[in-house]
Formats: C-alpha cells, sequence, structure tokens
DNA sequence: AGTTGTGTTGAAGA
DNA sequence: ATCTTCAACACAAC
C-alpha cells in the first residue's frame, strides 16, 4: 500500500533516526538474486534520505565510493528502526530484543532485511509478500536504477498546474488510471486516487482526455490537499503500513471514499459504489462524482 | 479446506 | 502504441 504520504512518513522517521550513523554489518534472509550484494555496504555511512515518488532513497557514503540504495515497497513493505537477535542459522527466526508491542505485532514482525547501526540500533525492513524491491547504484547513477521513467512527484513544488495538465491531459485512458501511472505522475496510488477524485468531484472511469481546464484544475487542487493532510497524518494503515517505530497512520480514519463501498457519500448520502478500473477497486459517488 | 481478493509493478499477450 | 492479464508472494476472509 504505501503511496506517496506513506513513503513519506518513513522517510522522516528515517531522517531523524539514521543520519550520521555507520552501516556494522547486513543480515538477509531474501533469496539471491532478490537483492543486490550488499556486504559492501559495511563501513559506509548514511548521508541523507529521501523519497521520490513511492521509492525511498538511502544516502551512503564509504571511502572513495558513494552510492544510493533505492527501496521501494511495494505492497507490504515498510522500515523499521529497533533491535533483533539476527540469527546464525537459517532455522531460527529473527525477532526483537525487546518486548515492544509495536515491534512484536504481526505485520511488523516479517523481517527480511537488516542494517546494524553504530550505537546499536539497527534499521529493518518488514515485508510479509517480499515484493519490495531494492537497487544499488553508485551515487550519480540513480537514473538508471529504475528511476528513470518515474513521472514528476505528485507534490514537487516544481509541479505547477500548467506542467500537471500537460502530463496528464491528452490521456486516453481513465482518469483513474492515470493518476496511479507512475509514468506520468508519481507517488499516487489506489486509496489516494479514489479519494482525490471523490474529492474533486470526477468520475474516475471518465478519459483525462475529456476533462475540462477547470475540472483538471480541481484534481490538481484535490491532489495537493489530500497528499499533504495525508503526509500530515502520517499515513494510512489500512493493511500493513507502519511508520519506523512499528505506528499506525491516521488518515484512515479521515478517509472519504477508499474502502466505503455501500457506506453513504459524505456529500450527498448517495451509496458508494465500487467498479474495476484498469483491473483496480475502485470507489466513488455514483451520485455527485460526474 | 479450498477459493478469492489485496495496497504495486512490470512483463507478456492481444 | 495501448490495453488487459498475470505473476511475484503470503495471508485474511469467506
Amino acid at each position: 500500500m504505501p503511496e506517496l504520504p506513506e513513503v513519506s512518513t518513513m522517510v522522516d522517521d528515517l531522517r531523524r533516526s539514521v543520519i550520521g550513523k555507520k552501516i556494522k554489518s547486513v543480515w538477509s534472509d531474501l533469496p539471491p538474486g532478490k537483492l543486490p550484494r550488499l556486504t559492501g555496504l559495511c563501513g559506509a555511512t548514511i548521508k541523507a534520505v529521501d523519497r521520490r515518488g513511492k521509492n525511498v532513497l538511502i544516502y551512503l557514503e564509504k571511502t572513495g565510493q558513494d552510492s544510493v540504495l533505492a527501496v521501494h515497497p511495494r505492497m507490504t513493505g515498510h522500515f523499521l528502526i529497533g533491535r533483533w537477535r539476527i540469527p546464525r542459522s537459517r532455522k531460527e527466526k529473527i525477532k526483537p530484543l525487546s518486548a515492544d508491542v509495536f515491534l512484536n505485532e504481526k505485520t511488523n514482525s516479517y523481517i527480511h532485511l537488516v542494517f546494524v547501526l553504530s550505537g546499536g540500533e539497527m534499521l529493518a525492513l518488514s515485508d510479509v509478500r517480499k515484493f519490495a524491491k531494492i537497487n544499488l547504484a553508485a551515487a550519480g547513477e540513480t537514473e538508471t536504477g529504475g528511476l528513470e521513467k518515474l513521472g514528476p512527484d505528485a507534490l514537487s513544488p516544481k509541479l505547477t498546474l500548467n506542467k500537471f495538465v500537460k502530463a496528464i491531459g491528452q490521456r486516453k485512458k481513465p482518469i483513474k488510471s492515470v493518476l496511479m501511472d507512475q509514468k506520468l505522475l508519481s507517488g499516487i496510488g489506489n486509496i489516494y486516487s479514489d479519494e482525490i477524485l471523490w474529492t474533486a468531484e470526477i468520475d474516475p472511469r471518465r478519459s483525462a482526455e475529456g476533462l475540462s481546464s477547470g475540472e483538471i484544475k480541481r484534481i490538481y487542487s484535490a491532489m495537493r490537499l489530500l497528499l499533504l493532510r495525508a503526509v500530515r497524518l502520517r499515513g494510512t494503515s489500512f493493511s500493513d503500513f507502519r511508520d519506523a517505530r512499528g505506528r499506525k497512520g491516521h488518515y484512515g480514519d479521515k478517509r472519504v471514499v477508499y474502502g466505503l463501498f455501500a457506506y453513504p457519500c459524505k456529500r450527498c448520502g448517495t451509496p458508494i459504489a465500487k467498479t474495476k478500473i484498469g483491473g483496480r477497486t475502485a470507489s466513488f459517488c455514483p451520485n455527485c462524482q460526474k
């Protein structure tokens, strides 16, 4: 699930806890091939953490060879900061060293990658479905790390209304699919596309090319408003997402349409409908989203 | 107990 | 080019 606000929350937490720390050792139980060789990162210092779309970028410095670790959490990946007992055998299961109720929550127990940091804390990746994509590139080569096709970030100040219109207008696909197309615009997934289109009062099935400039402007405003609100509320934990301390985000409590099938529309009372758009479930109000 | 659906994405097929 | 389907994987819900 992690979309822009959830990844933003991860990055926010990591910035506060891991910048300046040195990687002492790396552990993973993922099969070789699911992640690059990371042993070379031992001794590297974490210089910065950033976000691009739904990717977490961790900038590392080691004498003579700077690099950037790009992690895409896909559906269930999330970073945690804590302490775990690192297994020595394959049979042994990894588990938290403390009785921290959050780190012991099931969602947070699927640890597949751990960086042991200077100072004793560890940076771990929990990912029940193991879809997270982990990429390591030399610094300056992030453009070749699979991020080169990424469209402008949905919260970038550089993404003006004019550029937004150019990015999404003229597309024949349904507007919901266009908003979720990371090559056109990065950071939005199923949850926030539903939320944005409900707020902008636009039917998610409509072709982007048929939208008026006024309608695109409404979508742009709703996009900024909702993403900023969700960032402030530290994301949505409808499913697996947790922050770096294992705690839930609160946007889910404030959501307006996602996952509210058959509930009354918060604007007009009509029962919320759902349909499939491009293979994804879409929730919308059949009355006031035109 | 087997089937179905799930937030993402990219590759493969039409 | 453009759209749809499926696979990667594990689990919860039915």
